[in-house]
RNA sequence: GGUGGGAUUCCCGAGUGGCCAAAGGGAUCAGAUUGUAAAUCUGACGCGAAAGCUUCGGUGGUUCGAAUCCACCUCCCACCA
């Protein structure tokens, strides 16, 4: 790291994916400090991990010595990006919005450093330099700069704007304006000349170093970062259970880990370079350390270590690495009683029992009660597959009527526990009240 | 304002009077195999333990019987003005 430049560390970890006049832009990181900013759009009460990948990398720029500047779209948040998206969104109302930036602005500063001289980051909101224009300023300043022609051409609305059966609202259209508008802002206010975003902001972004050349005549850069994908295809950051969080409340310490213990083989390194500090070349050398020894790679676990730590702190790191150990590599009988409360504190999921009902209430309604499955029908399938197992004893379709044996007190961990398994990889305590 | 097209189960997308809880694909879940990986094979996939119940934008209607036909309504799209 030491001897590449910002860029080619960048580049080495296939965090380009297009920028504007490379040369230029490498001479002018190399001149001095710059002072960079990246947009994140309230579009719910916390970011997920795509947003992970401009976040991080607004710390590589700063551990070159360069300024972040992190801006939570509350003026943004209100219109909705159209780009690449196929459908027209439905508008959040302004309370909602507002509420939502809040909980960014805390979120996203807490990868990002606000006390190291002049390169500390800052936080910025959009809604501060759009809330008081008047529509006509912003038809005759801003809007005038803008081609409908260009805007038109640009591929990230494209599709809706030739697909049958799907359009544009004039609202989405202009969102380009409006953020092409923040980065003409920040140039003025904070000498802001480059902007970086994922690779369907490129549109948005060289119409912002357009606007800063017009109105201020300023030069201004875009960098744009790549897609992250999966070498099956499928999207990546979601689950079974939904999109994983950076939220603790939304997705635990614990769920995230073990999401990035799940990455396959063929996305590990790629997402060590994209998602960890660690230098290309020591996953370099842990790839080809992998690759000799057969068996299963370390890969997976240094990334779940690395992305849990920044994400979740040591703590939530030791929480979600005491439940997996406890769950996947040891025996169950290991576990003290202070273990299980330890195990439901840290977010393995449990629920407490009521003995009442055991009696007339099936297993598929406890379980998807519970949260474990989403219906009753998955509980089935497992009960056929006998692969429903409570303190390590397979139930099978027969004890689906006969919930208060299986959960009966003389059954339960120190009196009280009963650690339920579904499949391999789902866990729940349930309690005795 | 006019004309034409469309709305199907998470998504895409068949279905145009009974054989439809609705083809096919994707996603997802589970089993086998494995390494909590991939690939592959198998099963599940509206809800319900079951009997059974509720769906195909909405409301009425025709019919023994409708997602399919008719009327009206809502929303979306395209083209024309």
């Amino acid at each position: 790291m030491s001897e590449m430049t910002l860029l080619q560390d960048l580049k080495a970890r296939g965090l380009v994916a297009q920028m504007t006049s490379e040369d230029e832009l490498e001479q002018h990181l190399a001149d001095g400090s710059v002072t960079l900013y990246c947009g994140f759009d309230p579009t719910a009460d916390s970011l997920h991990i795509g947003s992970l990948v401009p976040l991080l990398t607004l710390k590589r720029f700063q551990q070159f010595g360069h300024k972040p500047l992190a801006l939570v779209g509350g003026a943004t948040g209100l219109i909705g990006d159209p780009s690449f998206k196929a459908q027209e969104r439905k508008l959040n109302d302004d309370s909602t919005v507002a509420n939502w930036v809040e909980k960014l602005k805390a979120q996203v500063s807490a990868f990002i450093d606000f006390e190291c001289g002049a390169s500390s980051a800052e936080v910025v909101n959009n809604l501060d330099w759009t809330r008081d224009m008047d529509v006509l300023t912003f038809l005759r300043d801003v809007g005038k700069h803008f081609s409908v022609n260009q805007m038109v051409a640009k591929e990230s609305v494209k599709q809706r704007i030739d697909r049958e059966g799907e359009g544009i609202s004039f609202t989405e259209f202009t969102y380009m304006i409006l953020q092409s508008y923040d980065f003409q802002q920040l140039n003025k206010s904070h000498a802001c000349t480059l902007q970086i975003g994922g690779s369907d902001q490129w549109g948005n972004i060289t119409g912002g170093t357009e606007l800063t050349r017009r109105m201020n005549g300023n030069k201004a850069y875009g960098l744009t970062l790549p897609l992250i994908t999966k070498s099956d295809g499928t999207k990546f950051g979601k689950t079974e259970s939904g999109t994983i969080w950076l939220s603790p409340e939304k997705t635990s310490p614990y769920a995230f880990y073990q999401f990035w213990l799940q990455t396959a083989d063929a996305d590990a390194y790629r997402f060590l370079k994209y998602f960890t500090f660690m230098s290309v070349e020591q996953i370099d050398v842990l790839e080809k350390a992998d690759a000799e020894c057969q068996g299963r790679p370390e890969a997976q676990s240094v990334l779940a270590r690395e992305v849990t730590r920044l994400v979740h702190g040591e703590g939530g790191l030791a929480a979600a690495v005491r439940i997996t150990e406890a769950l996947f590599s040891g025996d169950l009988s290991d576990l003290s009683e202070a273990d299980y409360e330890q195990l439901s504190q840290d977010g393995l999921p449990s629920s407490d029992l009521d003995v009442t009902v055991l009696a007339e209430t099936p297993m598929t309604t406890l379980l998807s009660d519970a949260g474990v499955v989403a219906n009753g029908k998955q509980v089935k399938d497992a009960l056929q597959r006998n692969a429903v197992i409570v303190n390590g004893k397979a139930c099978g379709v027969d004890d689906n009527m006969n919930a208060a044996e299986v959960f009966a007190a003389k059954n339960a961990v120190f009196g009280r526990f009963f650690m339920l398994k579904l499949g391999k990889k789902k866990h729940h305590i349930f309690k005795l009240a």
